[in-house]
Parts: structure tokens; C-alpha cells; sequence
DNA sequence: GACAATCTTCACCGATCGGTGATTAATTCC
DNA sequence: GGAATTAATCACCGATCGGTGAAGATTGTC
């Protein structure tokens, strides 16, 4: 019973999203929040809780949002190099681009001093481990239908190499860093595959 | 003439870099830069400026610092492929001590508002570029003394794709990402170099 | 329609933000 | 030693911060 909400809490979230992947969470205020959405700080304390609790259910719409749009072809079993590349090179193209929030809210959220904070760090951590799951995962693909031969050592460490070229280019990208030299980044680790 | 200053204008810039090396620009308070450096905010107004002028500064410093300590042994003459991998395992196992600030100040500063702003973006990318020429010098010295054989254009990419490694063990660094998760980033850099 | 529960609106809270005015203390020039 | 200049100290400024109290509006239950 009770009154009912006069707003769209699934657009609400959306927004509050675009606005901490934007800013982070330390540069972004209540008023901030308040203009993103268009409701008032009363109203959005009747939603997930504070500003950090507002910030932690944005990580996770980010993780769902993000991991739909740029890990899932990884994560598929018929990825393997293709999809890799792929990947990287979108990264190259949205900064090209230039629209959009910018980079990665988890990469960015992790230079914060919210990122100390447990619930925020097991959120990072997270959506990390599930990077870099994601090439093991296409990397693994690639092996076993042949277009590559790894050993599981060099898998591994594969894996890994290729996690921290995703990290730089959403770090760079939201930097503003030459696309052009993102490009060379990108194919450099793509001709480093084969 | 005038009364003279009672404290190390120097010690004072070393810690004005410390603090905001560790925690960034908008983090930081001028309360935090009080408790810093033992000065009030007045006497801080006597040097650099406000607290912009004052990142500013800390920004140069950095630069000034940090290059001297990771980037001079690959813009040396005698650079190759060593100094190359030295200095990628150098940032593991600053992660692994964890000791200091922890990560790049760059890095870290160009994911924040202040990046926008031309006087800083100057800076980053100064400084990014000057990581990347170092890459370039040492894998120009190490094709030149026969270490490799990369082609103008491969040196390019390699260059980089180098800065790319670079930046995100900085970034994963200060993140606190599991150093024996960097280890095989770097070594899978390093063994891609040959 | 009485009642309870929830949302909306608006004003307001103490704390902290970056920055400054005014006074006093030290130093040099003459 | 007097004047001029600069630094140190302290209190203070308006603005903004994250967060909340209180009252009215809207809903479902009975």
C-alpha cells in the first residue's frame, strides 16, 4: 500500500549510471545526481539508500551493462582470436568516436578512494576477474580449435597481458589519448597473437 | 627584504607532491594539504597559488621525479630490451611492496575532472608522451645494437603497445590487482619482445 | 470514510569546501 | 632606529557538501 512512485526507477538507475560513470563517485555531488535524473535528493533516498549505496548499484548495473556489451562474445564458446580483436579494436573505435560516458567506470572507480571501500572493492575485483576470465575463456577457444598453440603456462600469462591492454586503452581512451596511437596499441597486441 | 620563510620551500613541494600523488586533486584538501606539510592554508597561498597551481606544480614535480627514476634508464643511449624489462618488473614489484603513493600520478590524474582542464592536459600528456619516446629510444637502441629486428612501423606499434603495459600495470598497481597477476603481465610483454 | 503507509515537496541541518581580511612578528634598506 | 616589506597566525567568509525533519499528497485496506 502506499503511495506509488511517479518516476521510472529503471530509467532512474540508467541515469544514475551515465552520471557515475561519468564523474565517479567522488565528483559527482547529490545535486549532481539530483539533475541526472531530474528527482529530488528526498526522492532518491527512497531508492537503493545513500550516495554510496546509489554508487554500488551502479557498479552492478555497470558490470550487467558493460559484460553485455563488450565481454560476452568472449564469454561465448565459439570465441577465440577474431573476437579478441575485435574487442580491442571497439575500444579504438569508441574513442575515435568519442561519445558515451567515456572508459570503463570500473577502471576509473578503481583510482578512487571509494575503491577502499569493501563493497566497492569486492565490485571491482569482480568485474576484473571477469575481464580477464573473458579472454582466458576466448584464448582457451582459440587453442582447442586450433588457430593458436599455448601452453597453459603461456594461456595464463596470455590472459593477463591481454586484460592489461584492456585496462590502458579504457584509461587512455577516457584520457583522450590519440586514437591513432590506441590503434598501434591494438594491433600490435592483435599481431602479438599468432 | 621582508620577513623570511621558517620552513623548506623544498621539503614543502616534496610533500604537496606525496599528497597529491597519493589521493589525486579533487580528493585532496587544502585540510589534507595542511596536515601534509605542517603549514595553514595561508602560508600554502604564499607559494605556488591556490590549489590548482599548487597540482600544477606537484604535476612537474612528478614528472620530474618519476622520470628520472623509471623513464632515464631507456631514454639512456645504452638502453635495450634489459632496461625495457627491468623497468616493467620494477612496477611489479613496487606492487608487491607496496610501499609509497602507489601507482602513477598521471595515470590516476587523467581519469579526474581536473584532466579538462588545458594546464593539466598539457602535463598528461607531456608526460604520457615522454613514456612512450622512452619505449621508442629503447627499442631503437635495441634494433640498432641487433637485439631485434622490428621494421620503422613495427617499432611504432611496439612503442605503444609498451605504453599501453606500461600504463596499466600503474594502474592495476594502485589498484591493489594481485601483484602475481601483474608478474605474468609483464613477463608475457617481455617474452612477446624477442 | 477512517486509517495506515508510502511518496512528494520544501526547507533546513551541521560539516566541510576553497579562499581571504586583518593583525602581529620578523627582516632589510636607508 | 624608523620605514617599508614580507611572513605567520587566527578567525572568518559564502558556497557547497551529504543527509534529514516535517508536513501535505496519494494510495491500499478495512
Amino acid at each position: 500500500m502506499g503511495r506509488q512512485i511517479a518516476y521510472d526507477p529503471v530509467e532512474m538507475r540508467r541515469r544514475l549510471l551515465d552520471q557515475f560513470w561519468a564523474a565517479g563517485f567522488a565528483e559527482t555531488s547529490l545535486s549532481d545526481l539530483e539533475a541526472a535524473t531530474g528527482l529530488n535528493r528526498r526522492q532518491l533516498y527512497n531508492g537503493p539508500g545513500d550516495k554510496r549505496a546509489m554508487f554500488l548499484t551502479a557498479l552492478d548495473d555497470f558490470s550487467d551493462v558493460a559484460g553485455r556489451r563488450f565481454l560476452a562474445a568472449l564469454e561465448d564458446a565459439r570465441s577465440g582470436l577474431a573476437e579478441i580483436a575485435a574487442l580491442l579494436r571497439s575500444f579504438v573505435a569508441l574513442a575515435r568516436a568519442g561519445e558515451g560516458p567515456g572508459g570503463c567506470m570500473v577502471c576509473s572507480a578503481s583510482q578512487e578512494e571509494i575503491a577502499r571501500d569493501p563493497d566497492v572493492a569486492l565490485r571491482i575485483d569482480a568485474y576484473f576477474a571477469r575481464i580477464e576470465q573473458a579472454y582466458r575463456t576466448a584464448l582457451a577457444n582459440a587453442a582447442g580449435r586450433g588457430e593458436i598453440r599455448l601452453s597453459a603456462d603461456q594461456l595464463e600469462s596470455r590472459a593477463a597481458h591481454l586484460f592489461g591492454l584492456h585496462v590502458a586503452l579504457c584509461i587512455l581512451g577516457r584520457a583522450g589519448y590519440a586514437p591513432d596511437r590506441l590503434e598501434r596499441m591494438a594491433e600490435d597486441a592483435i599481431a602479438g597473437l599468432t
